[in-house]
RNA sequence: UCCUCAGUAGCUCAAUUGGCAGAGCAUCCGGCUGUUAACCGGAGGGUUGUAGGUUCGAGUCCUACCUGAGGAGCCA
């Protein structure tokens, strides 16, 4: 007899071929079968206490498609860097198939949560002509003879949108030249940025707290069996719903100078700060009010204190850190263009920009939120290479 | 860009103080058969990342470079 592990893409079961149930040339053949060899199988399924899953299916018939030889990856151990070379066909192991599955779902709570709640999908471009932050963190192209960057984010476009639909967002890939190589950063990645015309800083926050807690919720009842397999612990999951605790970033400085922080007042929080932070709590933590001089030119400044703005970031718990970043806008035409020479970026290219407060302008929040970062939090990963189906990180671009 | 560590068979790793380059898995051949990362017997498989250097002798020590991993910085 023979056992055969077979899978379809929806599961795995164990095919059992005994010698004198299929015609000779079919035992010969399966027992040519290698290790991802395709076939199609004909059957019963029975349950048997002895298959793994506890069924398992008889074979009657059985045709190879191809013997696959010397497949790559074998079910001992392998390093990140052969399993990264392979990453074609390491998707087809069990734990990268649950987790592909998993961002699914995410992607489509994603895309639920806003549809379901009035907001309108407005695609923003990919190319775009100017930088917006200087041109270091930009991946650069010939746009037929002029310079174009590849978009790091959505949010001005998503801006013009909403001052149209009202609520907005967007969902797809942003790039940064970054030179960083951290389990928390790639080169290429998906963003869903939200965009809401008369919200305020609380409104966002609420905004990201509904948003975060039911795509956890959603991926706790459609996605169990693939959290099981990755030895997911669940409990910690099931706490996130809202409110979120919020802390402001004065206040949370203060938290961790009492604990020792080497990081300067006034700078943005270190690796090890945040991860300190994003550990306190078993819920994810909004730190919001962060200094106006570590910040984006756009944000609207603090009306208590104006060296503020009003600005928050999501911290996801387990000290998975970061995973959102938004504020609100400027709406005050003379502050935005002010705040654009300060900064020293071309007015020229931001005219556009200057005329949504020109015309009918309107205070306006948003903000953004990495993919890849709630995959790698949600599914308890080390590194974000294994939350997107092909990874593109520093120094390496294959497959 | 900087710091640390690593690179030996297809894969994962050994190799004592500088002294014969090995094992398991995978592959191939044979056996066994309710197997679960099976078991038993046999075979093939190596320019020890690259280039120099020290030495009677280098996988091992030194120098440079390449590649990878981890971290820092950077990070709408």
């Amino acid at each position: 007899m023979r056992f055969l592990l077979v899978r379809d893409g929806t599961g795995t079961i164990q095919a059992v071929v005994f010698k004198g149930n299929v015609a000779p040339e079919v035992f010969e053949a399966v027992d040519q079968a290698t290790q991802e060899s395709s076939l199609t199988v004909t059957g019963t399924v029975k349950e048997d206490s002895r298959a793994p899953g506890g069924y398992e299916m008889d074979v009657s018939h059985c045709e190879i498609e191809q013997i696959a030889g010397d497949y790559p990856i074998t079910p001992k151990d392998h390093g990140t860097a052969f399993l990264m070379e392979n990453r074609h066909l390491w998707l087809r192991s069990s734990r990268q198939h649950a987790i592909l599955r998993i961002r699914h779902e995410i992607i489509r709570a994603v895309r639920d949560f806003y549809d379901d709640n009035g907001f309108t999908l407005v695609d923003t471009p990919i190319l775009t002509p100017a930088a917006c932050e200087g041109t270091t963190t930009l991946f650069e192209i010939d746009y037929f003879g002029e310079k174009a960057y590849l978009s790091q984010s959505g949010q001005l476009y998503n801006e013009a949108a909403c001052m149209s639909v009202g609520k907005t967002y967007c969902f797809g890939p942003t790039f940064r030249a970054e030179k960083s190589k951290t389990r928390r950063h790639l080169m290429e990645f998906w963003m869903v940025e939200p965009e809401v015309a008369w919200a305020d800083l609380d409104d966002i926050m609420k905004l990201a707290e509904d948003f975060v807690s039911y795509i956890v919720q959603r991926v706790l009842e459609e996605r169990k069996e693939e959290l099981e397999r990755i030895e997911r612990d669940t409990a910690p999951l099931e706490k996130i719903e809202p409110p979120f605790p919020r802390i402001s970033y004065s206040d949370a400085f203060s938290l961790l100078e009492a604990k020792g922080t080497e990081t300067p007042r006034g700078s943005d929080f270190g690796g090890a700060d945040e991860t300190i932070l994003s550990c306190s709590l078993d819920k994810p933590l909004i730190v919001h009010r962060y200094p106006k001089d570590i910040k984006a030119f756009y944000m609207q400044p603090d009306p208590e204190d104006s060296g503020f703005a009003l600005c928050m970031d999501m911290l996801a718990p387990e000290g998975y850190g970061e995973i959102i970043g938004g504020s609100q806008r400027i709406h005050d035409a003379d502050l935005l263009l002010e705040r654009i020479r300060e900064h020293k970026l071309p007015v020229k290219a931001f005219k556009w920009y200057l005329d949504l407060r020109k015309y009918g302008t309107v205070p306006h929040s948003g903000f953004g939120m990495g993919i890849e970062r709630v995959v790698s939090w949600i599914c308890a990963l080390d590194h974000v290479r294994e939350t997107i189906p092909f990874p593109r990180m520093l120094y390496r671009m294959y497959p």
